[in-house]
DNA sequence: TCAAACTCTTGACTGAGTCCGGAATCGGCC
DNA sequence: GGCCGATTCCGGACTCAGTCAAGAGTTTGA
């Protein structure tokens, strides 16, 4: 699906210097699997394999996937977090209005144009996350 | 400071089709005046004028504001709402990772790239929402 | 195998935001 | 100016995502 994303899960882990547990295989099998999921639709794809995992256990181990690159915390106003496995690369989000529809959207112009702000206040940029607003196709009929 | 916002806001209110009150006119100030305010703020804002207002008040007013396009909310991820007057241009935001710094950042091209995805999806696209990430020169040293 | 370090569980807690019903205020009309 | 329907405001209870803390359990490297 997609090959940036090693299918052994635990060699990855161990990587990125985490301690390799069922449960963080399972939460990175779930992101991977179902990209732009939220917290609770994690949490039940881990529950459906594992049988039991404490919240706790799954807000820790996206918050350490988060914190070692693993994965990427997307948020849009209004949402709850959600968390994807593909990092790394420029890709921005396209949101509906409407429904719970979002997807990834590649750089407009390949490049990264929106990357460069006019006036930077003397701060020192890293990331320009961009969300495109709109109605899907089911939603505006 | 910002000629687009007119400062008679009862006029302002009524061409918008909304009643005018004092908790709307205060509302109104707190977010011309103190631009990328929570919630919180603005009620404090408005409780300093008043001497009192209720939160649900305050939620109300706003959630109006930003259905009749008086007003814009934005929410980095991680952060609480924010508000502010300056409506319908294509301006986007800077926000700092340390502390609770934000500047209004204009389009880094002077037009609008960033409002054309690759592909949409079929999504007909009405906004385009930027928040640049970075360290301000404070938080950096 | 063993100990140290790390991870998971449980349960209580925080705080933003929402819901709802009744009271107060606004604005058009007489 | 006074009245009345519509809108707005208030207070309080409630929801729900996310956090904190401490103890039990698991992993890892020697």
């Amino acid at each position: 699906m997609n090959d940036s994303v090693p299918v052994d899960y635990a060699a990855h882990l161990r990587e990125h210097g985490l301690q390799v547990t069922a449960q963080r295989i399972a939460v990175m099998e779930a992101i991977v699997g179902h990209p732009h999921s939220s917290t609770e639709d994690i949490t039940d794809v881990v529950r459906t394999k594992l049988g039991s995992v404490s919240r706790q256990a799954v807000y820790d181990t996206l918050g350490v996937f988060v914190e070692k690159h693993l994965a990427r915390r997307i948020q849009p106003s209004g949402w709850t977090a959600r968390y994807e496995a593909r990092v790394g690369d420029n890709h921005h989000h396209l949101v509906c209005r409407g429904c719970d529809l979002m997807y990834d959207i590649d750089c407009a112009v390949g490049e990264t144009p929106c990357l460069t702000a006019d006036d930077d206040h003397g701060f020192v940029i890293d990331e320009a996350e961009v969300v495109y607003w709109g109605w899907c196709p089911t939603c505006r009929a």
